[in-house]
DNA sequence: TATTGTTATACTCTATAACTATA
DNA sequence: TATAGTTATAGAGTATAACAATA
C-alpha cells in the first residue's frame, strides 16, 4: 500500500519521458502539440472563443492568442464576429484547417499509434483509462 | 475493440492537458521539469555523464549540456573528471543538490500529489500502471 | 468595474550547426 | 575517424504586465 508518493514521482518522471519521446517524433512539417488540440477540438465542438479554447486547454489567453495567430497566419482558422458580443471573435475552421484535420488525425503521432499497437491488450486498455483519469485530473 | 486510432488522439490530449495544468502549478522558484528529473535521477543512480544524462531523458546531449550548465550555476551539481577519460565530466549532487532533492521529494508536484490522494484506489492503480507503461513506450 | 482581446517583453526548454579536445 | 562536450543561434510555447475596446 505505501509509496504513493514514491509513484507520483515516477508518474512524473514517465510524463516527461514521453512527452520528451514525442516532441522529437514530430515531424517538421506538423503542427504543435497545442495548435493540433485547438483544431481538434474546433472540429469536434465548433467555433470557440480565445479565452473559452485557453480554459479548456490550461493555457493563459494571452498565449492562446498567439496559438490562434499562428494557425490564423497559417490559413488554418478563420475569425467570424460573435453575434451578439462585439469584444469576442469565434474562431472556426477554415476549409483549409477541416481538411488538415483529417491528415492530422491520421498521420500525426504515427509513432504513438505504432508503438501503442505492440502492448499487449491489457496494457492498452490500462493506458487509454489512464488518459481520462489524467484528463479529469488535468481539469480539476 | 475498434478506436484504437481515436483512443490515441484522447491519450494524446489528455497528456498535453496534465503537462501544461503541471507547467501552471509549478512554483517560480522550483526546479525545471528536466531539471528536476535529473537531479532525481542523479541522487538514485550517482554520478554520471551529460551524454548519458542526455540519452536516459530522450533530449540531445546539448540540450542536456544547457541543463546541467543552469544546476551547475545554481550550486545544485558539480563536475569531477572521469577517471580514464578526459573527455568526459562525471556529474555528480553537491551537498546543497542532495539537500534540495529531499525538499523537491516533498514539496514539488505537492498539486498531483493531492490531486491522485482523492482518487478511487482502482484508478489510482491505474494511473501509476500507466506510468510504467508509458516509461517503457518513451524508450522503446 | 469586469471581461475580451492585443501588444510588448522575457523565460524555459529544446533543436541544429559548427567548433575544440580527447580517444 | 569517432566521441564528449561547448558555443552560438534559433524556434516553440508559455508567462506577466500594460493597454484598448466593449459590456
Amino acid at each position: 500500500m505505501p509509496r504513493p508518493r514514491h509513484d507520483t514521482e515516477e508518474l512524473v518522471t514517465a510524463l516527461g519521458l514521453l512527452v520528451r519521446r514525442l516532441r522529437a517524433e514530430r515531424a517538421a512539417h506538423d503542427l504543435g502539440w497545442t495548435e493540433a488540440a485547438v483544431i481538434g477540438r474546433l472540429g469536434r465542438g465548433g467555433a470557440s472563443t480565445i479565452a473559452e479554447l485557453a480554459r479548456l486547454e490550461n493555457v493563459k489567453p494571452q498565449s492562446m492568442g498567439a496559438t490562434i495567430a499562428a494557425l490564423e497566419e497559417a490559413g488554418l482558422v478563420q475569425r467570424k464576429p460573435h453575434p451578439s458580443d462585439r469584444r469576442q471573435a469565434l474562431i472556426e475552421l477554415s476549409a483549409a484547417g477541416v481538411a488538415l484535420r483529417k491528415d492530422v488525425r491520421e498521420a500525426k503521432r504515427a509513432w504513438l499509434q505504432q508503438a501503442i499497437g505492440r502492448l499487449d491488450p491489457a496494457e492498452r486498455d490500462t493506458l487509454f483509462a489512464a488518459g481520462e483519469i489524467m484528463a479529469r485530473l488535468a481539469q480539476s
